[in-house]
DNA sequence: TCGCGCGTCTTGTGATCACAAATCAACGAT
DNA sequence: ATCGTTGATTTGTGATCACAAGACGCGCGA
C-alpha cells in the first residue's frame, strides 16, 4: 500500500509561509525599503496573521528584513558602505569555502561544475530566462557544499539572501554581461579544482564575486538608497 | 526638563525576554541539549507565552538553539566535528576583522586593549571571578569594534553566542590555565596592532582561539554529547 | 526483568481578540 | 501655500484558547 502513497508534506504553516517569502526575496519580488504588513501577507497567503509573522521576525533575526523602531517590518536595503562590506565578507568567507572545497573535491565535483556552467552560458546565449540565476547560484553552492562545513553554508546561504536580490535586478533589466563574464571565472574555478589548487580557487572566486560587484558601480546602477530611502525600487 | 529624566524603557516584552535568555545562555545556566518549553520560561519569567515564543523562535533562527523534528526546543549542542568547524571559521573571521583593525587602529586602541588586558590577568591572579570572562570577551570585541563592519560585528557576535557557553565551562570547573596563555597571545595581538602589522595581529588571533580550543581536546573535557545526546551536561 | 500498549498529561501550533501606538488624511490657523 | 492638529484607520504586540501530536508513566503479559 505504502507504494501508492506519497508522504504527506509535515511541515509546519510557518515554515511554509517562510520558505515563500523567502523565495519572493531572493527574487527580488519585493522592492528594497518596502514595508511588509503582517495582516496583508495573511491575506495575500491566505492564513491567519500567526504563521506570517513568525515568519517574518525569523526573517528578522536572519537580516533579510530590517524593523524601523517604530516597529514595521522593512525589506533590508543596502548603503554603499554597507553593500561592499558584504561583498568584502563574502569574499572571505566563500573563498575560504572554495579554497577548502578544492584542496579535496569530491571526485565527481569537477565534472559537475562543468555541466552547470554549460548550462548557465546556453541559458544566457539563448532566451536568457531565469535559469541564468539558478545556473549561477547552482554553480557556487555546489562547490560550497563539497567543502563539507554546514555551519558554513548555513552562513554562507544568509549572506546570499542579503546580495541575492541584486543580482536580479541586472537580469531583470536584461544585462547579461556580468553573468556572461562570471562564466569565464567559473573555468578558471573548475581548472584549479582540477589541479587541487586551492588558493587559485579561491582567488578565482574571489575575484567573480568582486567583478560583478563592481558591475553595479561601474554601470551606476541605482541599486542604493539615499538616507536609508527609496533603494533599488525605482529600477524595478 | 530633560536632564530630570531618564528615557523610559520602550523595548518590547519579547526583545527582553530574548536578551535574557541569550544572557542565560552565554552564561552556560543551561545545559547543552535541555528541552526548553514555551510555557515552563513564560511561567519563570512571569510573562505569556507569546514573548517566550517569539524570542525562542528568534534564537532558533540565530542558531543558538535547534529545534528537534517533534519541534520541541533545545538548546544547541556540539559533535566534535561541529565544535572544530566552527573554530576554523572562527578563526577565519576573525582573523579578518583583526587584521582590518590592525591595518588602521583607532588612536586609543592599543592603550585601551593593555588595560582590558590587565584587568583580565588581575581578575585571574585575584578571585577568579566571572569577570575574566567579560574582560575575554571585552578585548576581543574591542577589536572587532575597531574593524569597523557591523555586519562582520553581527556574525562574529553570533558564532561567540554559539561557542560561548564552552569556555564557561572551563571557568567553572576552576581551570585559569587557558585564561592565563589566552592573556600572553593578547599581548602578541596588542603588539603587532601598534605596529600596524595586520598578518601578525590576525595569526596571533588565531593562535588564541585554537590554543582555547586545544585546551578542551587536550584536558579531554567532555563537551560533546553522544549520537546528539547528553553533552556537557555531566560538567555542570 | 524486559518489552509493549494504553491512557493521561504536556507541548507546540495556529487562530482570534483587545489594546496602544503609529500612520495617514483632511482640515484649519498662520 | 505651509505647517501643525486632530480624527479615523491601520499595524504590531501580547494574551488567551482550541486542538492535534508527543512525551511520559503505569501496568500487563511474556
Amino acid at each position: 500500500m505504502t507504494e501508492k502513497l506519497s508522504p504527506v508534506d509535515v511541515s509546519t504553516l510557518q515554515e511554509r509561509v517562510y520558505l515563500k517569502l523567502r523565495q519572493a526575496l531572493y527574487q527580488g519580488k519585493f522592492a528594497a525599503g518596502e514595508t511588509l504588513t503582517i495582516r496583508g501577507l495573511a491575506a495575500a497567503l491566505g492564513t491567519s496573521a500567526m504563521p506570517v509573522r513568525e515568519a517574518l521576525q525569523r526573517l528578522v533575526a536572519e537580516k533579510a528584513l530590517v524593523q524601523t523602531p517604530s516597529r514595521s517590518i522593512r525589506v533590508a536595503s543596502f548603503t554603499p558602505e554597507l553593500f561592499w562590506e558584504i561583498i568584502r565578507i563574502r569574499m572571505s568567507i566563500e573563498g575560504m569555502a572554495t579554497k577548502r572545497a578544492a584542496l579535496n573535491p569530491p571526485p565527481p565535483l569537477a565534472g559537475a561544475l562543468r555541466d552547470i556552467n554549460a548550462k548557465m552560458i546556453a541559458a544566457i546565449k539563448g532566451g536568457f530566462t531565469e535559469e541564468v540565476l539558478d545556473a549561477n547560484k547552482e554553480f557556487h553552492f555546489a562547490i560550497y557544499e563539497a567543502a563539507e562545513m554546514p555551519q558554513l553554508l548555513e552562513i554562507i546561504n544568509n549572506l546570499w539572501l542579503r546580495t541575492g536580490p541584486y543580482l536580479g535586478v541586472a537580469y531583470r533589466m536584461g544585462y547579461s554581461d556580468p553573468f556572461l563574464t562570471g562564466t569565464r571565472f567559473h573555468e578558471r574555478i573548475i581548472q584549479a579544482i582540477e589541479r587541487r589548487d586551492g588558493r587559485r580557487a579561491a582567488s578565482g572566486l574571489k575575484v567573480d564575486i568582486w567583478a560583478t560587484a563592481k558591475w553595479f558601480t561601474r554601470h551606476r546602477i541605482a541599486i542604493f538608497g539615499e538616507d536609508e530611502e527609496r533603494p533599488l525600487q525605482a529600477v524595478l
